[in-house]
DNA sequence: GTCTATACTTGGATAGAC
DNA sequence: GTCTATCCAAGTATAGAC
């Protein structure tokens, strides 16, 4: 595209694409394993294995550094999500979906770098607007995948409340699983919830009958 | 309770006192406005309007006296969190009751607080122990009162997984709250559950003759 | 693009005067 | 108990050599 030919600096520009990942990856490990506050240059720096000033020439400063972290740990998972979400028709399939799906995301941690730019968002000015556009593709997603789920289940319910309450549900899950050290808690909510799913699914035809459900 | 009698120091104790619940407040206030990682010592001696040398002499480091605002906090909600819920035998009930302290919560920052020290303790080596500490009396209080609420429900689900449910959602709201600057998601979610709690309520008879619920 | 060196700022913590 | 002054460590960011 350039003039000069694509040829010019082949090495030079995948050298710094390479640094820019293992720079991100670096994001991704501090922000999991210290937290937004003990994200620092230096931290990521040595993390990813190179030199701190090179966060600055990349990315310009910290927060810019971590919001780059964030979009890619997000556009990451969205295609595990839409594969694995796809295909659910009943209550408890959605349950075992999201179950697998959230069990995954928490050994990996990817909600805690969302949970902690979402908190450390307080402390610099401007950084919430853009976490925030980082959230709503997903905010979009859970509530057309409730919409989905929604239509069929024996109760006539919103999909944009309940989309809210999924988001938030494995936000404060990551917390709780994070302050604990173990998953526990959240894998038995997920056993009780599968139990509800299937109470719902088998009520499906009973509420058709009595009209309660559908519209 | 000293040889000296309890007069000799009147002066200093009180001001004391006084400096040590300026400084909590100070720690409270930047915890809600600056988040864990802005929370400095001279930040919140600012707050306090006092000296920031001040906080290492009542309380030795910055962290020990975030886990004391934090304890602080916990207690003071405690109360009010008591009376509000131990007069409700309906799901509707305790709805409404969830709603109303939820609103004062998010309004004031009690649970901005809690958020900001939980993701916190990723930076902090041994703060997550303390705040999981401070989280105990809250976690069964919340169990308790879903053992209450539950027990009259047509469906059979376990107070423990519930409660975890209530208090991670509690903390994910908070999250997107703060995020999004309003309330309005939150409000909608509680408008839902308000409703499924009616429903629920009037099935509780049809669910008894159908021998569903109980135990 | 990457490194070293450095300027500058902020933060934690202590000593000592009052 | 409270303040001023200060030390030291760590952080952001930039300049300039390679």
């Amino acid at each position: 595209m350039s003039p000069q030919g694509p040829e010019q600096r082949p090495q030079s520009v995948q050298q710094g694409a390479a640094t820019r990942a293992a720079l991100i990856a670096g994001a991704i490990d501090t922000l999991r394993e210290a937290g937004f506050a003990g994200a620092s240059a230096r931290q990521i720096a040595r993390k990813a294995g190179c030199n701190q000033a090179l966060i600055f020439y990349h990315f310009g400063s910290v927060p810019d550094l971590l919001v780059a972290a964030l979009e890619e740990v997000s556009s990451r998972r969205m295609a595990a999500y839409q594969d694995l979400l796809e295909h659910t028709g009943t209550m408890a399939g959605l349950v075992d979906a999201a179950r697998a799906i959230f069990i995954e995301d928490l050994e990996a941690g990817h909600v805690t770098v969302l949970v902690e730019m979402i908190s450390g968002a307080h402390s610099v000015p401007g950084l919430g607007e853009r976490v925030q556009a980082c959230l709503d593709p997903w905010r979009e997603f859970a509530e057309t995948a409730m919409r989905d789920v929604l239509s069929t289940a024996p109760i006539q319910v919103s999909a944009a409340p309940a989309a809210h309450a999924v988001v938030a549900g494995i936000l404060g899950l990551e917390l709780l699983a994070h302050l604990d050290g173990d998953q526990a808690g959240a894998l038995a909510l997920f056993d009780q919830a599968r139990a509800v799913g299937d109470l719902l699914d088998r009520l499906r035809p009973l509420a058709a009958l009595l009209g309660t459900g559908g519209k």
